[in-house]
DNA sequence: TAAATCCTACCTACTAGTAGGAAGGCAAAT
DNA sequence: ATTTGCCTTCCTACTAGTAGGTAGGATTTA
């Protein structure tokens, strides 16, 4: 499956890892070439320089996370269903570290350093998760599952930034399971209002 | 003020803005040397090694939290009061941009990758940060000013990710002001259960 | 044959860190 | 009082290694 993929792909995956382990200052292009065989120039012929390559690897997985998104709204009709999923997919990740945090959460950390082309990527996909979550919570208080006590945009905004902060505390504490007693204690306070 | 400051406090305050900004592999001695007109190798002579560096000034940047923190304790006995200025400080330093994002948060992220000398120390900070959270919670229960739907160190642990997360979004949106806007979504959820 | 891919070899700029000396402050010995 | 010597601070000059990136040739694929 690996080794089927395109050469390109296969640098896209290594930055990928890199960046969600050490930012987009914590990687080189040499830590592409000596992590999958191939030389320094070769990396260049695909991405001719860095800020390029992030750029699409954040492209891709923007597109990775509308689609799976894109998903979790078509299985299920139920929003408080797919927000279950949504955060079980991230305690997956977490948990069997494949990918323990969030690309453009990483990123964002670094904003202020981050080439143009980036960061305004990394941008686009905060405000195309927010208003995910924006929907969702706006059906679900629809169908008196949620009780918001803010406006849905900004609820899903603190909902994001609980999510991120969540990832962020697993990682500092070396607890995968941080990460989804977090989530769930939003949950909660999401739902429980009503009793 | 900044000029009777001693050179190795100037140098940490370098480094502490350079951090927040870039992260630990988002600046070197040559950038505190430009910035404070002193040559790399006296830097050296203060801070032998970079981690040694970045770990005197997580030290520091703890001492200063844990000092703040306790005199918000003294100041107010009331724990809704206490959250407001600790919330309200942040606000001040995300707006001013004087320190947009708390350096030990802007560390966590990077954890894997960081000398086991500052991992170490990052998580001390979230560990005392949580615990002094908790305690606040805790009180806040007792006097009904908070209803806690979950264990008081999960509900800190909860609130705790929603700071970090918040100051991450008014990042990444380049809007000081969202910070707020999510810290009060969450303080809401605190409170409005009664109702 | 032509394009895509990957290579060797190289560049300049920068990385953390070191060696060793100059300048100044200070305190004890003269 | 002045000299001696130590200590701190900062310097110039340098190291080995790494950063992102390039030129141009070889090999593979269509």
């Amino acid at each position: 499956m690996n080794s089927m993929a395109s050469t390109s792909d296969k640098i896209l995956d290594i930055a990928q890892s890199l960046i969600v382990a050490g930012g987009y200052n914590g990687f080189s292009y040499a830590d592409i070439s000596a992590a999958i065989g191939i030389r320094k120039a070769s990396i260049h012929h695909h991405f001719p320089t860095k800020a390029e390559l992030v750029a699409v690897l954040v492209d891709r997985y923007r597109q990775q996370a509308e689609a799976g998104l894109k998903f979790l709204q078509e299985r299920s009709s139920d929003p408080s269903e797919q927000l279950q999923s949504y955060l079980g997919f991230w305690e997956k990740c977490i948990r069997d570290a494949s990918l323990p945090v969030c690309v453009c959460a990483m990123l964002a950390s670094e904003m202020q350093m981050l080439p143009e082309e980036v960061a305004s990527r990394v941008r686009t996909h905060f405000q195309s998760l927010a208003a995910w979550l924006t929907s969702l919570l706006k059906e679900g208080a629809e169908q008196d599952l949620f009780r918001l006590s803010r406006r849905p945009e900004d609820e899903a905004q603190a909902l994001m930034a609980s999510v991120h902060g969540a990832m962020l505390s697993a990682r500092a504490f070396g607890d995968p399971a941080l990460f989804i007693t977090i989530a769930n204690a939003q949950i909660a306070k999401l739902q429980a209002p009503a009793r």
